[in-house]
DNA sequence: ATGAAAGCGCTAACAG
DNA sequence: CTGTTAGCGCTTTCAT
């Protein structure tokens, strides 16, 4: 009979915890107290060292799947980002990896390309597979779709984004210094004109960079034309040029642009581009966010830098932390910005 | 004795399938089995309809932790790549995730930054975590690493690399033929003293595409002063840079450098900058991989495009299909690279 | 200090 | 067609 097709899951049966104590001669409870850190003080200092040896020469892997069941714990938390491809977002993953990786957990990754559809399902699937926490770098301003679908006492952590009550625990940079570092650039510079296209406003990164490009305008005495504001629909290429395409179009004139980000700057580039506008000889832009490369464009782009990988190490410390017990409350942690010059700056042509 | 602060895991008690079946006033096997798509045939339709009801009133949500104990099967997919913030990483996980997320998998992604170690402890890690399989961007072209760990008879599939004796299923680009549009557009933009500068050799991506490169090179009648061959420690900017200085440094002409991968280009770019030469007036330059963002490089860099997302998805349909069980032995899936000529390429200096 | 036994939530083999 | 039973691998009372 044997050669009848099983179902082969492909690993030739994996040792388990009873193995280890029958090779130890103890009960797997035993066993099981022995293999536990936690619980090894329980249990005899020869036996447990006999179990240790037993489990070491089978090559044992306990199975987390298993003791999560029994845990209630999964050892897992769900990420979730707009889009891995934005190397802003793959750098604070590998933040947060680096930190959650190192004290025993896994990550489960998803993309919602900003799709509030997406990313409902994408919390629920994550929850129904037991995360023990989630972190989120996708949430609105508006907390409300992830508080629903979680319920009110999970543990949520926001990275590089904040909700308006400050209702969860979030790890940012301070938009609003950051978009004032920007202006006070392009002043020095002598620009007046200047132009904000900022990101959507239902995003916190969206909103506060506008409010702090236009208190540090108002505080430096230059009114702002409503003409020159504008926000996008995304934080994306496309939309930059989009929005920066419509400026161009209203005929107002203006000397420099402070994007919302720096894609969203990318876009203006070739906005500027096709209507024969150079930069940084016509029109300066300023990025946000400094993303990898942003210093080899075309032209190296002058940006508001944020410490990427930092804002994932510490949204994972603070993950940890809440995993670990401790109340966070509502902690909100400001990492700073700090500017970027590069040659997309110059001085306005008067 | 209510307040005694229990483990608090943070969710209120989920509903169980216990839950559903009370309510739907069945047995807990019967309440499995409508369910269950697989097994819904064999429960009465009205039967059925009500336990579904059920299930929908309570938001029912199934522990795949506890289906998966029971059945051995995990629904989850290890993906293992060099470093997420390359984007062309990224790109290929978009790929897969795509692809296996529809079919109801859950990817277990990691950075291994090319760290045999690192890589080796990820890999049981995951298996530790019970995988249904694996999908790894970091093997060498000697697999033993993988088949070690993981045992013969695992589910895995190569992405963006091949195992020399072609033993494992892999999606990949045909390097050779990548190699060789490069070398064909240089020499006919009258180059003849081209260098090359590959990846590490370790890796088929390293290898292959100096085979290529060398073939091209003898079957167009251009002999390879040895001096103009090197090859780096890692697909790095940094190693880029190194080897390219090295190269400068022999002090032996040449007007073109083939670099392994576009990161390497960028470093190579570096390097010329540093040495005064100018890229493409004094040195032509092509990458390898077409990573987001090339084409706004300065220059635009002229690289062989490969197909990233595509790559992934097509890893993730291969795995798919060993996941359902068929037998796809050691296919090998190439796709088609490209030339995209850009600017950092010109006509030979004469 | 250790063994016994129950059970996490689910599925599957077996009855009926 | 449905209920019963057992058990996946592990942890954790409860005894002893």
């Amino acid at each position: 009979m044997r050669g009848m097709s099983e179902p082969d899951t492909g690993a030739s049966r994996a040792v388990t915890l009873r193995d280890v104590a029958r090779l130890a001669g103890v009960h797997p409870g035993t066993a099981s107290r022995a293999l536990n850190e936690q619980t090894r003080p329980l249990v005899n200092e020869a036996t447990a060292r006999r179990v240790l040896e037993a489990a070491e020469q089978l090559r044992y892997r306990p199975n987390p799947i298993a003791r999560g069941l029994k845990t209630n714990r999964s050892h897992t938390v769900g990420v979730i980002v707009p889009d891995l491809m934005n190397p802003l977002f793959a750098a604070i993953v590998r933040g947060i990896e680096d930190r959650l990786d190192r004290a025993g957990y896994t990550l489960l990754i998803t993309n919602t390309d900003n799709d509030p559809d997406r990313e409902r399902i994408q919390f629920e699937a994550m929850l129904a597979r037991q995360v023990d926490g989630f972190i989120a770098a996708t949430a609105q301003r508006d907390h409300r779709l992830i508080t629903e679908v979680v319920g009110p006492d999970a543990k949520v952590v926001l990275v590089n984004r904040r909700a308006d009550d400050n209702a969860l625990p979030a790890v940012a940079v301070d938009d609003d210094r950051g978009a004032r570092l920007a202006v006070a650039h392009l002043i020095e510079l002598g620009h007046r004109r200047i132009a904000h296209l900022s990101g959507p406003h239902l995003l916190s990164t969206g909103l506060r960079r506008q409010q702090g490009f236009l208190a540090a305008m108002s505080e430096r005495g230059s009114d702002v034309d409503p003409k020159l504001l504008d926000s996008s629909h995304a934080f994306t290429e496309a939309e930059g040029a989009r929005v920066c395409r419509d400026l161009i179009g209203r005929g107002v004139p203006f000397t420099a642009i402070v994007a919302g980000n720096d894609l969203m700057a990318l876009g203006c580039l070739d906005a500027l581009d096709e209507a024969g506008l150079r930069c940084p000889q016509d029109v300066s832009v300023v990025g946000f966010n400094d993303i990898p490369f942003a210093d080899r464009f075309r032209p190296p782009l002058t940006t508001v830098h944020i410490p990427h990988y930092q804002i994932g190490a510490t949204g994972g410390d603070l993950m940890l932390d809440m995993l670990r017990g401790a109340d966070v409350g509502r902690r909100q942690i400001l990492l700073d910005p700090e500017l970027v010059v590069r040659e997309s700056t110059a001085p306005a042509a008067s």
